[in-house]
RNA sequence: GGAGGGAUCGCAUAGUGGUCUAGUGCGGCCGCCUGCUAAGCGGUUACAGGGACUUAAAUCCCUGUCAUGGGUUCGAAUCCCAUUCCCUCCGCCA
């Protein structure tokens, strides 16, 4: 979410930065915000000056009806009416001082009805103004509604180091590393591999689930394991992350401050009796780890094993060959909550973590920056890590780490103090896979294979596999 | 799923309709005192929104917040209703 302050202040720089994301959409929402920000302030003002001059009344009433006697009574109107700040109140504490009941036997007690009568009057003639009021803005709560909605479905100011461009095409490759496996046969797509080694099977995945599943039998679903394994141990043991396990199940509010929601629900699944929805991706328990929180200790580092769920309504038709694309995924992911000032340096470390596993891996990989237009709605700015899968022969995601800025600290409210006893801020969060599991497990297949048909495995996987260096069958 | 109890300032607690503009203790921060440490003394102590003044910060004023949302009342931490969460017991259960 962007600050009210921001788009108040300087309209300009939201502007440049959704036409930078080439987002005419969320362009054109700008002037209502400003429109809907404007009227809820003056009507504000209104209602808070009337409830002023109300609580001040009220506070008066209390004491006067506690009175025990006149002197007591006298004593609260002459020492309230000096420090009152309202001009008809003080004038009617005036009033009732001056009157001429009080030398009377008992005649306090008809200042005192007196006055309650007077103040009543005025506090009702408050209520009717109030009310009033309220009236002339009968539509306030569903333009609140409105323009909080508004709010929440503005994509991130983008960073001013990213390129600019429309698309994926313009995307810029900022580093390459590894050398693509030069085979003396034509390497086989890891759908075909998986099959003949028995390690993955469509058909029994479509027959429990329908399009997109597949079941991982044997070294293949123990291969999966080891890489979680090996990729857990590598970032906690080395790259100074804490390991977490959050729920796959979260509640609204989750998805909203992770930016999920409003906007994206169509790709999410929803279990309607209970609300509750499936992740689709551990950025979103993560961050909401420290939702509503004021933290103490910078910056927080964490890694999350969790399974993913994508309804990939988006992307209906693509990748339906192989294992690319599932509806439910396993994937490693890297979030950090650091200072503002630290965001930028943290974002290269986090690549560079990624990258790191790749490396290990031996699978020849590439970073590419992406451009303005091709921004999640999230991030500030991004680096995707691909790998080459020379079956399929195509670059494989497996990484995107992005910078989200205070976007969604501000909407999950997560912030920190910059000096002790400082005014709280909003932190900076960064996530990156690190990385996502069944295209890594295609690189290794593919980059791995033999003219036989077999896998070797990689080092660094051995130990998690009790040893075994190759595999040339399911079991 | 059923029954009962609870939710107050960072923590612990006081608070049964107006003096609550939420008290007290602990902790934190600032200062004083002080061979060191400890203790002592004084002060201070939330968040959000709006406004005044400002280059800005600081400061000041107002509104809201005692789990959340409604209601009763001139006035609600306090009374009523609903929701959420926590605890205890019962049932069921990997």
């Amino acid at each position: 979410m962007l600050s009210l302050d921001l788009i108040r202040k300087s309209p300009e720089v939201v502007r440049r930065s959704l036409e930078r994301r080439g987002d005419a959409a969320s362009l054109a929402l700008l002037a209502r915000i400003g429109e809907l920000d404007g009227r809820r302030r003056t009507s504000r003002q209104g209602a808070e000056a009337l409830r002023a001059r109300q609580n001040r009344l009220t506070r008066l009433l209390g004491p006067l009806r506690g009175a025990k006697g006149g002197a007591q009574l006298k004593g609260f109107i002459e020492k309230t009416q000096a420090t009152m700040a309202d001009d008809d109140l003080r004038a009617a504490l005036l009033r009732f001082y001056a009157m001429s009941n009080w030398d009377k036997l008992d005649g306090w007690k008809s200042v005192q009805a007196h006055a309650i009568s007077e103040l009543m009057k005025l506090n009702a003639e408050l209520a009717t103004q109030l009310q009033a009021l309220e009236k002339q803005d009968e539509g306030a709560p569903e333009l609140e509604q409105e323009l909080n909605d508004l709010l929440l479905s503005l994509p991130n100011i983008v960073d001013e180091a990213v390129p600019d461009g429309a698309g994926p095409a313009d995307n810029q490759v900022v580093a390459t590393s590894g050398e693509p496996p030069a085979f003396p046969f034509t390497p086989k797509p890891h759908w075909e591999l998986g099959e003949s080694l028995g390690i993955i099977d469509f058909a029994r995945g479509v027959k429990l689930s329908g399009t997109r599943f597949y079941v991982l039998m044997g070294l293949g679903a123990r291969l999966q394991r080891a890489l979680i394994a090996f990729m857990l141990d590598v970032h906690t043991t080395e790259h100074g992350y804490t390991e977490v396990y959050p729920p796959f199940m979260v509640k609204r509010e989750a998805l909203v401050g992770s930016g999920n929601l409003p906007k994206f629900g169509d790709n999410l699944y929803h279990d309607a009796e209970d609300d509750l929805w499936l992740i689709p991706t551990a950025e979103v328990p993560i961050t909401n780890l420290h939702r509503d929180e004021i933290l103490e200790a910078l910056p927080l580092y964490y890694v999350a094993y969790t399974a993913c769920f994508r309804r990939e309504k988006m992307s209906a038709g693509r990748d339906t060959r192989g294992i690319k694309r599932g509806h439910q995924f396993d994937k490693v992911e890297m979030y950090k909550f650091v200072a503002p000032e630290s965001s930028g340096q943290e974002l290269d470390r986090m690549v560079a973590d990624a990258t790191d596993l790749c490396r290990r891996l031996g699978l020849p990989h590439r970073v590419v920056q992406l451009c303005a237009g091709d921004l999640g709605f999230a991030s500030a700015k991004s680096y995707d890590i691909e790998v080459w899968a020379p079956g399929c022969g195509e670059w494989l995601e497996v990484s995107s780490c992005s910078n989200c800025a205070d976007f969604q600290a501000r909407r999950a409210n997560i912030r920190y103090r910059p000096q002790a006893g400082g005014r709280p801020q909003f932190v900076h969060t960064l996530n990156g896979s690190g990385l996502a599991l069944p295209r890594i497990l295609i690189a290794v297949l593919e980059n791995f294979q033999q003219a036989d048909g077999s896998v070797i495995i990689p080092g660094v996987l051995r130990p998690y596999l009790g040893g075994a260096e190759r595999i040339t069958s399911a079991k």
